[in-house]
RNA sequence: GCGGAUAUAGCUUAGCUGGUUAAAGCGCCAGAUUGUGGCUCUGGAGACCGUGGGUUCGAGUCCCACUAUUCGCCCCA
């Protein structure tokens, strides 16, 4: 038997409307911010991700799905959304559309990692990215899709925690004040912390070893570090958040994983999830563009993971009931009526009926007992009787009442007395 | 890459200190007379008990290895 591969899921179809809804929701947040969709290809140029993530990160060090393909060229499947974006931004002149330029995304994302509960080695994000604007209004305005988003869809018990990491002009500074620090107290630090502490101090900051985040209570924070243009630039974030009523919490601990940040950084974390609790992560990535291109362009925004967004609401047992069900099943009395009752269903989903029909030769028992499962609201029996006298015998599966409709009256028949399709459009 | 836990039908599980044809519920299929669902009843299909080796007269049960799953570490959504 071949197996599903490591840290990949199915999606089956009892499931796909949750899948639906949650797309359905995003999509709908992304159109009240006036946000576009853009797609990119599964995989790029591994140069890509060594440039736009960074070659100090995790993810490029040791969790990226590389392979060579027939021509020899390294090729990468996407371990993030935004270095994609990014290089599609540059490729396709869309420095030249109006600013600030808004997209969002869904993807694939794959990390090779061993897998636990909320991690998965393919995952898919929904991302937003803006392009062109450096004001922190920008930065409040992703939080803010994030956070109508998860109003949305109902969500609970979310936590937003921000930070600011600085720029280039004062990040070195920083990096040298933490490094001063640490160094005094290595003998305290974890083993991969020692090691961190030379590539890339920052990223000391969110060990979660008892000895380090001991350690790190009394470390210089990043945000008594930051250069004049950093404070003002979070002071503004902050007091935009307040005047549109959205809670915060500042961690100075918050530190991404992914090169290309810089000033802000934030994430939103669930309590319903296990180990692996954070559900969106992003920030501001001034740099990035001018790594790949040259030429400097701001840019924020973030990724929030799907499946750790099904995990809550699972967790929180919110129904996400599934309203599509066929609004009529016609139900062929013997083989002699079959070819009747395919002209019949196919006339009628041409009029935009849901209609199904009999593809098993069930008898009649049979087939009602299959309309009620797959929650027909109504079964049209067509037999010798009913093609003669040119009418179905119609029976309402929620009432049990039964009825003459003719052919030619049914889809009228269907919609007419459906009267939960106006709660349906709503939905 | 490193730890811990688990592995019996499609799903959830039972299987007592090793002992004959491995159970149950849900689900699936079919019937309970003549063309009618939900409830009930009856029957059926479906398991090389994760894989390989060992101990034993005898292994689903004990031991070892491997594999897979799962939770956690690192890191991330």
């Amino acid at each position: 038997m071949i197996s599903i591969p490591k840290g990949t899921k199915d999606m089956l179809p009892s499931e796909a409307h949750k899948w639906h809804f949650i797309e359905e929701r995003a999509r709908k947040t992304a159109k009240l911010f006036n946000i576009r969709e853009i797609r990119t290809p599964t995989f790029e140029h591994t140069e890509l991700f060594l440039r736009g993530v960074g070659d100090t990160t995790d993810i490029v060090g040791k969790e990226m799905y590389t392979f060579a393909d027939k021509g020899g060229r390294s090729m990468t499947l996407k371990p993030e959304g935004t270095a994609s974006v990014a290089r599609a931004f540059i490729e396709n002149g869309l420095i030249n559309e109006p600013m600030p330029l808004k997209m969002y995304y869904f993807t694939s994302v794959f990390r090779y990692e061993r897998p636990q509960a909320g991690r998965l080695r393919e995952h898919h994000q929904f991302g937003i990215e803006y392009f062109g604007s450096k004001s922190p209004s920008a930065d409040c305005e992703i939080i803010a899709v994030a956070d109508t988003f998860f109003k949305k869809l109902g969500i609970d018990g979310l936590s937003l925690f921000i930070n600011s990491i600085g720029c280039r002009a004062c990040r070195p500074s920083y990096n040298e004040a933490l490094k001063e620090y640490l160094w005094g107290n290595a003998q305290n630090l974890c083993p991969a912390c020692r090691d961190r502490l030379e590539r890339n101090p920052l990223r000391v900051l969110d060990c979660k070893e008892p000895g380090c985040s001991k350690l790190l209570e009394g470390a210089p924070k990043t945000t008594n570090h930051l250069c004049v243009e950093c404070v003002e630039h979070f002071d503004r974030l902050r007091e935009y958040l307040g005047a549109i009523g959205i809670e915060y919490c500042v961690n100075p601990r918050i530190v991404r994983g992914l090169d290309y940040y810089t000033k802000t950084v934030f994430e939103f974390t669930s309590s319903h999830l296990g180990a692996q609790s954070t559900v969106c992560g992003g920030g501001r990535y001034d740099d990035l563009i001018e790594q790949l291109w040259g030429k400097s362009v701001p840019g924020a925004g973030f990724g929030l993971g799907l499946e750790r967004l099904l995990l809550i609401l699972d967790s929180m047992e919110r129904r996400i009931s599934d309203r599509n069900y066929p609004e009529l099943y016609v139900a062929p009395v013997g083989k002699d009526c079959l070819a009747f009752c395919l002209k019949l269903t196919q006339s009628l989903r041409q009029e935009g009926v849901k209609v199904e029909t009999d593809h098993m030769e069930r008898s009649l028992k049979a087939q009602l007992k299959y309309a009620d499962k797959i929650r027909a609201r109504f079964v049209a029996i067509v037999g010798s009787y009913e093609i003669e006298a040119g009418e179905a015998t119609v029976r309402d599966m929620s009432r049990g009442g039964e009825q003459k409709v003719s052919f030619a009256k049914l889809k009228e028949y269907i919609k007419g007395t459906g009267l939960r399709r106006h709660i349906w459009r709503n939905f």
